[in-house]
DNA sequence: TCCGTATTGAACT
DNA sequence: AGTTCAATACGGA
């Protein structure tokens, strides 16, 4: 019985596809971009808390929000795994808010560590929950795209429904 | 300890 | 305008 593997997972379809959503006993703790396949293992035959449903409905409604472009009124607890850096990374990032965007410079001034831009990349690539920890709100200095670890085209994606326009040739 | 990284800014062509 | 290079902080092996 290894707690690591006592984790719940939980699809969510959207107009966008089907997303995973991983929960620990104490909140979200991971969420997976749609995979082109529908993973049918994610329909445990365990036994889901009523906790984990209540939280499951919360994220579905916060993520779907964030993708038609609105602000979410809820998020559920969120249960990241990760180090202190990467954990006040993710906490910067969550203040951004819909519709704006950051440099990774910016991020790393905000948590106190300006010289840690490269550093501020790598914890946003760990960032277990995409979407609802807006690392795709994250732009390099001059506005490039940067990176994406979920594909560039779902950063694009993200960003034009929340109504950002990328000088991308333009 | 060494290597890679979703960076950045400057120099060079 | 595109390419290369060094600096820098952190995480994984």
């Amino acid at each position: 019985m290894n707690p690591k593997n006592s984790f719940f997972e939980l699809p969510i379809v959207t107009r966008a596809g089907q997303f995973l959503a991983r929960y620990s006993e104490k909140g979200l703790a991971g969420l997976d971009f749609p995979a082109g396949r529908a993973s049918p293992r994610a329909a445990k035959k365990e036994i889901v808390r009523a906790k984990i449903r209540a939280w499951h409905r919360v994220t579905e409604t916060a993520l779907k929000n964030i993708l038609a472009g609105r602000k979410p009124k809820k998020l559920p607890p969120l249960d990241l795994a990760g180090t202190e850096f990467q954990k006040s990374v993710w906490n910067a990032l969550r203040k951004i808010s819909i519709g704006k965007t950051k440099s990774y410079g910016e991020i790393a001034e905000a948590i106190g560590k300006p010289k840690a831009v490269r550093a501020v990349g790598g914890a946003c690539g760990a960032n277990p929950v995409p979407v609802l920890v807006p690392c795709h709100r994250v732009l390099a200095a001059n506005k490039k795209l940067g990176g994406f670890s979920g594909g560039l085209d779902w950063k694009r994606s993200l960003l034009a429904r929340e109504g950002v326009s990328l000088p991308s040739a333009g």
